[in-house]
RNA sequence: CAAAAAGUGUGGAUUAGGG
């Protein structure tokens, strides 16, 4: 029972959730009784990657075996619906969760906020926070948090910071999180000072993410060197680095052009665990392609394709782009089409690098084709991609056309810039 | 009390434009 029990935690928690049901079906063959925790774990398990169809089938066996759901199960299933996108179905979930007799908590109130304010509906996430505080609920630590990062998100940062005061006022310390909150939000803004001015006042812990979130920001403004002395510190401290830290890291010195100096890190660090992570590998690609060296940069995107490392769309999107911007349409279109044979899944910024492409190649018919692609499969065409059509058709002295498509950009709601 | 249950933060890619 306990060895069963064990090695289905393990299981979830390293995100192997069909191993772990595997063994979990196995234990109950044997007539040992999983009992409520393991059923929430495994509960919880598939809900957070967003597989809730699966999470509700184990539900139903725990129902069957005499449990109740708690507002454990319920919270874990609401933030699955969020995380694959179903609000609707997680505020469903919610509103039914007071007639079966179980009151939402912070937890629960958390998840909803969030998934409400990541599908666009901010006037609902606030609603539902008044409602929350109006039922006795008090917002804590994380919810706290939770906002400020959703307000900066949203590029509200004024409204993030007043909510940064009010924590403290209600008693709350900001810590390591609404530290790297604070600078990863202020940072891409540009306002890496007000961050390090309203950090200063408190007392925040520190952990490898929050000195992540620094060293990201030290490169993005073209500090390399304090990048690296803050790398340093870390070694120093005993924060380990990690994929973060790397390819924030390479990325940075590459973009300061000091690419013996990346290249040298890259090689360092690659022969590790780290070979599984596409990140570090598409950033020196990307590199590689965009200075021209597309021979390298093919080289290096053969030897990851043989890896074990997974290849996902940002990899095949850089490549495919490489290959258009030096000449080889057909090579990229040949790519795109391995691309998909291989069920990796474009997305809208693949079908725009390949209407660019297409486009500058003068290849009207793929240009059609891409076109009906992103009709049919979502990606719609979005405002970059309307900007790539209209530059094609102005530069090709195509100006009514252009006017055409500006005013199709106004009927079908995209937003010219 | 425990082998064990839910929420927050960090890294890579797309168009155009000036000198």
């Amino acid at each position: 029972f306990f060895t069963f029990t064990i090695a289905i935690n393990g299981y979830c928690l390293a995100g192997r959730v069909r191993e772990a049901r595997g063994l979990f079906k196995v234990m109950r063959s044997k007539a040992y009784a999983p009992n409520f925790g393991t059923f929430a774990r495994l509960i919880d398990g598939f809900c957070r990657i967003g597989d809730v169809d699966d999470a509700l089938v184990v539900v139903g066996t725990m129902i069957k075996c005499g449990h109740v759901a708690n507002v454990v199960i319920f919270s874990s299933l609401i933030n699955g619906y969020c995380k694959a996108g179903r609000v609707r179905v997680a505020h469903e979930v919610f509103g039914g969760m007071e007639k079966r007799g179980c009151l939402p908590n912070v937890v629960t109130y958390t998840c909803l906020i969030k998934g409400f304010w990541k599908s666009g509906r901010f006037g609902e996430a606030l609603e539902l926070w008044g409602k929350m505080e109006a039922k006795g609920c008090v917002a804590d630590l994380v919810l706290y948090n939770t906002l400020i990062d959703c307000l900066f998100k949203q590029g509200r940062y004024k409204d993030g910071i007043i909510l940064f005061h009010e924590m403290q006022k209600k008693g709350l310390k900001p810590d390591s999180v609404t530290l790297s909150t604070l600078v990863t939000g202020l940072g891409k803004a540009g306002k890496l000072f007000s961050a390090i001015d309203l950090l200063s006042k408190v007392n925040c812990s520190l952990d490898v993410i929050a000195c992540n979130s620094f060293l990201s920001c030290l490169c993005k403004l073209g500090c390399t060197s304090q990048a690296l002395e803050l790398y340093n510190n870390m070694l120093d401290k005993g924060y380990a680095p990690d994929r973060y830290t790397y390819s924030a890291l390479v990325t940075g010195l590459l973009q300061a052009g000091r690419e013996m100096d990346a290249i040298c890190l890259y090689e360092q660090v690659t022969p590790e665990s780290l070979v599984f992570d596409s990140h570090i590998h598409t950033a020196l690609l990307d590199y590689l392609m965009k200075v021209g060296q597309v021979h390298k940069a093919m080289e290096l995107f053969r030897k990851i394709l043989n890896s074990n490392c997974p290849v996902d769309v940002v990899t095949f999107t850089v490549t495919i782009q490489g290959l258009f911007k030096s000449g080889r349409p057909e090579e990229a279109h040949e790519l795109y089409k391995q691309m998909c044979e291989l069920g990796v899944v474009p997305n809208s910024y693949t079908y725009n690098v390949l209407l660019d492409g297409f486009c500058k190649a003068r290849d009207i018919e793929s240009v059609k084709m891409i076109l009906k692609k992103m009709h049919s499969t979502g990606f719609g065409p979005d405002t970059i991609s309307f900007n790539t059509l209209v530059n094609f058709f102005c530069k090709s002295g195509l100006i009514h056309l252009a006017c055409d498509l500006f005013r199709e950009m106004m009927v079908v709601g995209v937003v010219p810039d």
